[in-house]
DNA sequence: TATTCGTGGTA
DNA sequence: TTACCAAGAAT
């Protein structure tokens, strides 16, 4: 029996239908282009999304495109986005796509489910927008929304009180179009309510929502439990180039699995001052100096410092640094930067680099060297 | 269940 | 400056 015209899915719903925000993904039901949306969309923000989805859907049109590429040239459209994995996972999805499935998308939940990078959220998100399959998706707009509407003052960590949303969310989409549900309760808590400061007064379902009605605080929902600190750590990095009509410098690409796995970047090791670089670096470079102020980057989990040493070579050499770790090493041209996807702390170490170089040449200014951008 | 995966925005 | 968080999943 369909819902009541003032329940929240219906009001809800209307809201959405009216003033939805006007999103790439919004303008197809393509399964393929709904699933690459939803993995950059993991702890991602929308603003930031728009135009990788873009670029990607171009180069990338459908899943035998994807199945078929380079990995780093997947990598490269994802290169500052983060997650990398999330890349490799949509790929591997692609490739499963084509082997398993002929090509055509899976439009069932449970084959929808097994595919890489596909957890409970991306599986309900894809399943209801695509193939309007009656899942209500939770991500962290739902937690945030229902838990206010509810007034859960429960740690929603606690898989107990997931669920309880989860449960509570399902019963609420149910009777209604379960995209537009879903993205509903997901725009809501984009752009109404908000984790501060909600527009409680422009909502379009304060009249069901427990915070609102029992004049309680909408910020003090969802309870959440403290975050663990990030740790902080010294690393040392190596710019080593070598001049000409066009420079080169080494880079490495790193392991496959772990943090930033398979970008390029600068030679780099957890810095431990008295530990020297390996035998190579004798005699064969000419030190420049190192950078005054190291590069810092923050991560989720971690607080970075790279310091940075620059050398000079007289020709390129056989590099090897296998004790830490590189998958691969490379001399790099400026050309090669395009084809390369590299990390964001490479990018925020070269033009420091550029200037320090830059400097150092001012005496000689008819031989300004003309290193590569990012 | 807890940790490990990036980066950008906000107050 | 720090803390928090964003259309989470894998291990």
């Amino acid at each position: 029996m369909p819902p009541e015209e003032h329940s929240f899915g219906s009001q809800l719903t209307a809201w959405y239908r009216r003033f939805q925000r006007k999103l790439p993904w919004r303008e197809t039901r393509d399964p393929y282009a709904i699933l690459v949306s939803e993995l950059m969309l993991q702890q991602t923000q929308v603003k930031t999304v728009i135009p990788y989805f873009r670029r990607f859907l171009v180069a990338f049109p459908d899943p035998a495109a994807l199945a078929a590429a380079e990995e780093a040239s997947v990598l490269k459209l994802w290169q500052g986005l983060g997650y990398y994995r999330r890349a490799r996972y949509l790929q591997k999805a692609a490739k499963a796509i084509v082997a398993d499935h002929g090509g055509r998308f899976p439009s069932t939940k449970a084959e929808i489910d097994a595919l890489p990078g596909v957890g409970p959220y991306t599986s309900a998100a894809v399943a209801s927008i695509a193939f309007g399959l009656p899942f209500a998706c939770v991500d962290g707009n739902v937690i945030r929304v229902i838990s206010r509407i509810a007034a859960i003052d429960e740690d929603v960590g606690r898989a107990a009180v997931k669920k309880r949303i989860q449960e509570t969310a399902q019963a609420l989409l149910s009777g209604h179009e379960p995209g537009d549900f879903n993205q509903a309760v997901m725009e809501l808590g984009a752009t109404i309510c908000t984790p501060r400061s909600p527009s409680c007064l422009a909502c379009p379902v304060s009249d069901h929502c427990s915070v609102v009605q029992r004049g309680l605080m909408a910020e003090a929902f969802p309870v959440k439990t403290k975050r663990v600190q990030p740790s902080k750590v010294d690393f040392e990095s190596l710019f080593v180039f070598v001049a000409g009509e066009s420079p080169l410098f080494l880079m490495g690409r790193r392991p496959d699995s772990g943090l930033m796995a398979s970008m390029w970047e600068l030679p780099t090791r957890v810095r431990d001052e008295g530990r020297p670089w390996p035998e190579w670096f004798h005699g064969e470079l000419q030190y420049l100096g190192r950078l005054e102020e190291p590069v810092v980057h923050r991560f989720t989990h971690l607080h970075a410092t790279y310091r940075l040493s620059l050398f000079q070579a007289a020709h390129p050499f056989d590099w090897r640094i296998a004790p830490d770790g590189y998958a691969d090493t490379r001399w790099v041209s400026a050309d090669d930067l395009a084809q390369i996807p590299v990390t964001k702390v490479f990018q925020k170490a070269m033009p420091k680099i550029q200037a320090f170089l830059n400097r150092k040449e001012q005496p000689c200014p008819s031989e300004t060297s003309t290193l590569p951008g990012v």
